[in-house]
RNA sequence: GCGCGCGUAGCUCAGUGGAUAGAGUGUCUCACUCCGAAUGAGAAGGCCGCGGGUUCGAUCCCCGCCGCGCGCACCA
């Protein structure tokens, strides 16, 4: 594919600037109105060097670049030299390489012969599946498939939270109030109702905490009793979570979690403590981080259980002897910041240099409202939205729209599903994914402006054009020679320009762990594709201008299926 | 109190050390005898939290405030 950036460096650089192509190549802008060109060269740099006004510097160049057949006209705007690309031979060069590369264009292949985990999701067992983990599952998965696209050989794992104090909270409590039936027609409500019930009754009788840790000692220890309730919620809770999976079209391949652990964390207790780095502590084994400004690390309790820190030692280097990785990335809630930071400084001190390719991709908080209050959702108050509701309410509204749209021929089921789920997940990445915010009803059945649906009929709506033309027509888009000269308005180039960019926004996001960057990419693919589709006939007699439109309403139907399928969302025909 | 994060249009949010700071939504208009109106066009709406500093140039980088959120050893 041609690189603009690379062939105006070249025809920039002069040895009197001091530059090197390659810092000349970084200079370069694209501006954010058209009629400055597509790619813009600042030259206030270069005023020192050359002991020159900048306008003077930008005419300078301007004056001298000419001839080159990738650009229609180079000119002076004050400082800046700006670049405009010969539209029609630019669209063809990108209309070219996504047909030719398909399903593939937007992929690379950076990462290759490298693996990457991406630690994800990692719900609470026995406790609901609610709106808040939709956020490390649907941006986890959004970065497998980003890694994946650039080359990476990913892993994707489960790191279920399904051990620790809390399950002997859930243990006492089921023994004292529960019911094998009741658990059995709605396992996961129930345990909740059992937690809450708990935290309940342990405001009025502390001792009630002491039985539960007590139990998870137990627990921990291997006790048949405990073992086998524990066994048993945890694969009552998997097979409601995995409902929830596959509505989302989410799957791992490891659900390894925090009890696999937990009879390797032995050999790392012991380590700590040869390497000198564990004290005791009020009865607790900690490691001391004062002096890099934190609180303690704690490894064991005061009754020599285990705790989070202590497991996702074992689990890191676990996971580097088992996979050697380039990267482990863990999708958690920035709520863990101070966590991961105590994690990553006692893997450091106990030399394990490889933590600084364990990346932490923290995410903003989701928050309830109620009524004039926003407040956090507690599973232990029993305040949640269940994201399976979310999903299913997401589905019957986008089903009650296609029937008030007399959508005829069309699989309702199949695509209100895709649809709904799709505006669920395409909200979720819109956003960066540091930013809180507060759960709505209103927003998330919202189909209109920037959404997943407004992309989806996008791409429905080019499916559609495609569909009024004739066999013979589509399969000359793969053979004859276009004439991309139809192609210089200004709505068709923005598009082209668009489509261009797929590759390097695919980067980008894999970069810096930001699906939301190829979301709001794609956002803007829409708006350029509605605008040309508005702004020109396509269907048009003359059968030149109507192939080289439909090339790329074709182009433009396949980069939009590619990203969403990026995003993790179905791209219907028609809807 | 200390640490981390956030603060941009009424609301939800993009954005970059550079040209006139952008979308969506809401409000008010306009456009379906025409390839899909879940669409497009237009109007209106801004001390980019406040004050310093660095720079030729700061919404962006640095420092200090203010506001909000999260976190700060026997939960995860």
């Amino acid at each position: 594919m041609i690189d603009f950036k690379d062939i105006i460096a070249k025809e920039i650089y002069d040895e009197a600037m001091g530059l090197s192509t390659d810092e000349i190549r970084d200079l370069i802008e694209i501006p954010g109105d058209e009629k400055m060109g597509d790619y813009a060269f600042p030259c206030f740099r270069l005023a020192k060097a050359l002991r020159k006004a900048p306008q003077m510097i930008a005419a300078d160049i301007a004056g001298r670049i000419s001839g080159n057949d990738a650009f229609e006209n180079v000119e002076n705007v004050n400082a800046y030299v700006n670049f405009f690309i010969n539209r029609a031979f630019f669209a063809g060069q990108v209309i070219d390489e996504v047909e030719e590369k398909g399903s593939e264009y937007g992929r690379s292949d950076v990462g290759a012969g490298r693996k990457v985990i991406v630690e994800y999701s990692s719900p609470n067992i026995a406790k609901p599946f609610h709106i808040g983990h939709i956020r490390s599952t649907v941006i986890g998965n959004a970065i497998y498939k980003l890694y994946d696209a650039v080359g990476f050989d990913v892993i994707r794992i489960n790191h279920l939270g399904d051990y620790g104090t809390q399950f002997g909270k859930m243990i006492v409590a089921f023994r004292k109030w529960g019911s094998e039936e009741e658990l059995a027609k709605d396992p996961i409500k129930t345990l909740l109702g059992y937690y809450t019930k708990f935290h309940q009754e342990a405001k009025k009788d502390p001792s009630l905490e002491d039985e539960a840790r007590e139990a998870f000692v137990r627990l921990e220890a291997g006790e048949p009793e405990e073992t086998a309730l524990w066994k048993k919620f945890r694969e009552l809770s998997l097979a409601e979570f995995n409902r929830v999976y596959d509505m989302l079209g989410i799957t791992f391949d490891s659900y390894a979690g925090e009890s696999f652990y937990s009879d390797k964390m032995p050999r790392f207790i012991k380590e700590l403590k040869d390497k000198g780095l564990l004290i005791e502590s009020q009865g607790a084994q900690i490691v001391d981080l004062e002096k890099y400004g934190m609180s303690p690390a704690m490894i064991t309790k005061s009754d020599g259980s285990s705790l989070y820190v202590t497991r996702d030692i074992a689990a890191a280097v676990y996971r580097k002897e088992t996979y050697d990785f380039y990267k482990c990335i863990y999708v958690v809630a920035s709520q863990q910041n101070l966590h991961f930071r105590q994690w990553k400084q006692v893997l450091e001190l106990m030399g394990y240099t490889w933590q600084k390719d364990c990346i932490h991709v923290p995410f903003g908080l989701v928050s309830l409202s109620d009524g004039d209050d926003i407040k956090m959702m507690s599973t232990r108050e029993g305040t949640v939205v269940f994201l399976e509701d979310v999903l299913n309410t997401a589905v019957e509204k986008t089903a009650d729209i296609m029937k008030e749209k007399n959508a005829q021929g069309i699989d309702i089921d199949e695509v209100s599903k895709e649809v709904g789920i799709g505006a669920v997940i395409f909200q979720e990445l819109s956003n960066n994914r540091i930013k809180d915010y507060t759960f709505s009803w209103d927003k998330v059945l919202n189909f209109d402006g920037e959404t997943g649906p407004y992309v989806q009929y996008t791409h429905a709506r080019a499916s559609s054009v495609l569909r009024n033309a004739s066999e013979e027509e589509m399969a000359a888009l793969r053979s004859a020679d276009i004439d991309w000269s139809y192609l210089e308005s200004d709505s068709a180039y923005t598009l082209v320009k668009l489509l261009y960019r797929v590759p390097e926004i695919v980067l980008e996001a894999a970069e810096k762990y930001e699906p939301s960057i190829v979301t709001r990419h794609l956002v803007d693919i829409a708006q350029a594709f509605n605008k040309f589709y508005h702004d020109e006939h396509i269907l048009v007699d003359n059968r030149d201008e109507k192939l080289a439109k439909l090339a790329l309403v074709l182009a433009s139907k396949t980069v939009i299926a590619n990203c969403l399928g990026l995003l993790g969302i179905k791209a219907p025909e028609r809807m």
